[in-house]
DNA sequence: CTTATGACGCGCA
DNA sequence: TTGCGCGCCATAA
């Protein structure tokens, strides 16, 4: 096995390759599926990403539907392009209706053989003890 | 051990 | 409505 020693951005990664082709989701949605801390966690583990990965980085969007900086560098728009390629559409203000083209989460299959536990949406989730899954 | 950095989200004025 | 600031935690050096 890897030598690298499992990590919640590993987790993270994991459940971007779950979104599929043409959908997107928001960097909260994805802290929430892997009960990440924050959000920030999620574009700090994409930040780690080295170029020409598998991870379908692009998929991943802010929750305004609009993308981060560090995916359209020097405004080249290229994650824009790669969203585009997918058939994901843009508003006028370079933004995706998350309505038409959010992902809607993982497979619950896929989440019970990794035995990962959804926790109701809005509600903030256990800031206490979020009994941090994934990799016990 | 400490310090610095980092692809967000939300509240408030 | 827009803009600004804070909090959040993990990793690397």
């Amino acid at each position: 096995m890897s030598a690298t020693p499992p990590s919640i951005y590993d987790h993270i990664l994991a459940v971007v390759c779950q979104i599929p082709r043409g959908r997107v989701a928001s960097y909260g949605q994805i802290a929430w599926i892997v009960n990440a801390p924050t959000p920030r966690m999620v574009g700090y583990a994409l930040a780690g990403l080295a170029a020409g990965s598998d991870v379908p980085w692009q998929r991943v969007i802010n929750s305004q539907g609009g993308i981060s900086p560090r995916g359209d560098p020097g405004g080249s728009g290229r994650q824009r392009k790669l969203l585009e390629a997918e058939g994901v559409e843009f508003g006028p203000n370079v933004r995706v209706d998350f309505a038409r083209f959010g992902w809607d989460g993982p497979d619950p299959a896929w989440l019970a053989e990794r035995g990962y536990t959804l926790l109701p949406w809005p509600g903030k989730r256990n800031s206490s003890r979020p009994a941090r899954r994934g990799r016990q």
